[in-house]
DNA sequence: ATGTCTGGCCCGGCCAGA
């Protein structure tokens, strides 16, 4: 019985969640870290400044964080229970809008955690299009280096890429969006080429999955959403991968994101 | 084509971004 606790492999679960808004969704957010219970969370377009950033509520639930916000827009935090998020970088190497808060990476319990927060690029085409692309390769050229390094390595987030017909209720809806523009879909799928693992396609090979539904319409009612967060593993990581989803019910609360929470479990 | 939110501006509805 004593062996058996110790040669117990413990899971480490880590999410992503775009949160839109941090202050504006806190009762959100800590209702859904006490429920859901991750061990690194992950969020996006916390649309604060660095000044406003709710350390003391993320505190209180049990997380330690690092963040990097931005007035209005974009922003990323990455939240840990499981000992301090050491951070590695807080942006992508050459990124052509320095300004904007878009990539944090930390090593949190041997794995590096890239959180990220991709360009939306509509219109297209025009200049938001145009830094997309660029944002993107500029993606491709670090992870490269990061699956050269031959580190345990996680990039989630919101790609803001639809990978496939697979992942979009109506694809001849999006046809002129950015997020399913084919120049952003060949650089995804060029990124997961150099050997990344999309963790939540890759165990659920088959099914319909959404992370994301607009306000309008009834979206989420009607499940005519889209997959557009993402997580993708190293290939020693994704050895160790054994579930993965979108938990979908925060995206059914009051006063919610348009995003639903994606989450991988590993062995630790 | 439409639709719904948030934050900023600077105090009451607009505008941009998503």
């Amino acid at each position: 019985m004593f062996l058996l606790l110790m040669t117990k492999k413990r899971r480490l679960r880590i999410a992503s969640y775009n949160i839109n808004g941090i202050n504006s969704r806190l009762a959100v957010l800590t209702r859904w870290l006490a429920e859901f219970q991750p061990d690194v969370a992950c969020l996006q377009e916390l649309k604060c400044t660095d000044e406003v950033f709710p350390r003391e509520a993320i505190e209180a639930a049990g997380y330690s964080a690092i963040w990097h916000g931005q007035r209005s827009w974009n922003g990323v935090a990455t939240l840990s229970r499981v000992g301090e998020p050491v951070e590695t970088r807080r942006a992508l190497p050459s990124d052509p809008k320095l300004e904007q808060s878009r990539y944090l990476e930390a090593a949190v319990c041997g794995i590096l955690v890239g959180n990220m927060y991709a360009p939306n690029g509509n219109p297209r085409p025009g200049p938001k299009f145009d830094y997309k692309l660029e944002w993107m390769d500029r993606l491709h050229e670090h992870a490269a280096g990061l699956l050269g390094s031959g580190v345990p390595a996680v990039l989630i987030g919101d790609f803001n890429v639809i990978p496939s017909d697979r992942d979009v209720y109506k694809p001849e809806r999006w046809l002129k969006d950015a997020l399913f523009a084919p120049e952003a879909r060949e650089r995804y799928e060029q990124l997961v080429a150099q050997g990344w693992t999309d963790a939540i396609r890759h165990l659920h090979p088959d099914e319909r999955i959404y992370t994301f539904w607009h306000y309008w319409r009834n979206s989420f009612q009607r499940d005519a959403g889209i997959r557009i967060d993402h997580a993708l593993l190293s290939p020693s990581l994704a050895k160790k991968l054994k579930s993965a989803g979108v938990d979908r019910t925060p995206r059914g609360w009051e006063k919610t994101s348009d995003h639903a929470p994606i989450w991988v479990e590993v062995e630790a």
